[in-house]
DNA sequence: TAAACTATCGACCGATGGTCGGTAGAATGA
DNA sequence: TCATTCTACCGACCATCGGTCGATAGTTTA
């Protein structure tokens, strides 16, 4: 049976389903073929709109970026905040555990994924850098932050933050993380150069 | 034609040449076939000795990540080098450019080896941390390093070096490099509370 | 010299990512 | 209304992949 649909249309539906199966089940787990199966197409149909699986992967990164990206600016643009607040919450919204997608997250980031994790990261930063770095300016301006290398200490920030939190790369107890919030907290705020402490109302916010 | 060997020494071949193959094509491109064919054995030889392409890699990895240990172990015992160079130079000899093989690390860390650079990531940071901590330790004794959260800072300080010199997460122009370098010379020596510019002269080391 | 053990072989397997020639059906033009 | 064109779609087919397994050559042991 043929069912025709508009291009765009079908491409969506792959990519939805794809991105479900990479997450849940991992990029190299999940076989062109599970795709098929699920959104009920022929393998002539898939390769019409995509020339290879990782064509796919690359696309689906691009999505999820981007979602994150958007999430940070609809924070930072918020003025009724405090600066170092709308910061902290634009880093944390790219956790994909936020905003719909829930469990996610301990699915993307595991070893099966890593390909995956990799590409998200170097997009992610790329991305997200710039957007920080307007924030980091204002603060600078307004004499709370006091740092020589902005770009590189946000590249830093936003990196430790991904790796250490999101990705699976650390294998941490339970009991470890308080720990492991403070120490990053703290280290954020010397290189910031913020006065000591202006992060600690943060700690409650990883729960 | 049958060629029998020790099994020690099989073993050993075929870690040599997958190693080879794993950092200059990549893990994914590269296929058991390709390692029998320069081994110059047959498929049941490889799966003799190995369980999986996946299990010769994590022993790759383990090897890897012991010959950097070893190299910082025996920089940080020498006490004739004053502590904040046998700390820098450690975590720089964790870069494979260093000692033997050379043009491996462009190859080692593409996206291509995904899995084999979160892996060796995971394994480093685990690996060398304590180490680490022994001479950050020291440096708090000797009132030249002052942090509350030591194991958190060396984590991070691990993870970024790693990240953004060796890994090639971050694309970046020739240009950038001195101001990436002097940002996480900063960011260090910020995290590790020593009085500025005690790391100044690291700068040309990164060559 | 027979038996037992170890290391090696290569044919074979199911699954995978990807190709390709063909075609159904909607849109277009006469 | 019918012929043409174009787009979206089909599924048989392919090379290659990681991995299995029963057979066996070569070495030790009894």
């Amino acid at each position: 049976m043929k069912t025709v649909k508009e291009g765009e249309v079908r491409k969506q539906e792959i990519l939805l389903v794809a991105r479900e199966l990479f997450v849940t089940k991992g990029y190299e787990q999940t076989s062109v073929n599970d795709i098929l199966k699920i959104v009920d197409i022929a393998k002539g149909t898939f390769y019409y709109y995509f020339a290879s699986k990782e064509e796919v992967l690359a696309a689906i990164i691009l999505d999820i970026v981007e979602e994150g990206t958007k999430r940070a600016e609809r924070i930072l643009k918020d003025k009724s905040v405090p600066l170092v607040n709308r910061i902290m919450m634009a880093i944390m919204a790219q956790s994909p555990e936020f905003e719909g997608s829930e469990e996610i997250r301990d699915e993307m980031h595991k070893v099966e994924n890593a390909k995956l994790e990799q590409l998200y990261t170097k997009a992610m930063l790329k991305r997200m850098t710039p957007l920080l770095e307007v924030a980091v300016a204002e603060g600078v301006a307004a004499d709370v932050f006091h740092l020589d290398y902005p770009r590189e200490t946000i590249e830093s920030i936003l990196l430790l933050g991904h790796m250490l939190f999101d990705c699976n790369i650390m294998d941490w107890e339970m009991a470890d993380y308080p720990a492991k919030i403070q120490g990053f907290l703290a280290n954020m705020e010397r290189m910031l150069g913020t006065k000591a402490g202006a992060l600690e109302d943060f700690l409650q916010m990883f729960a």
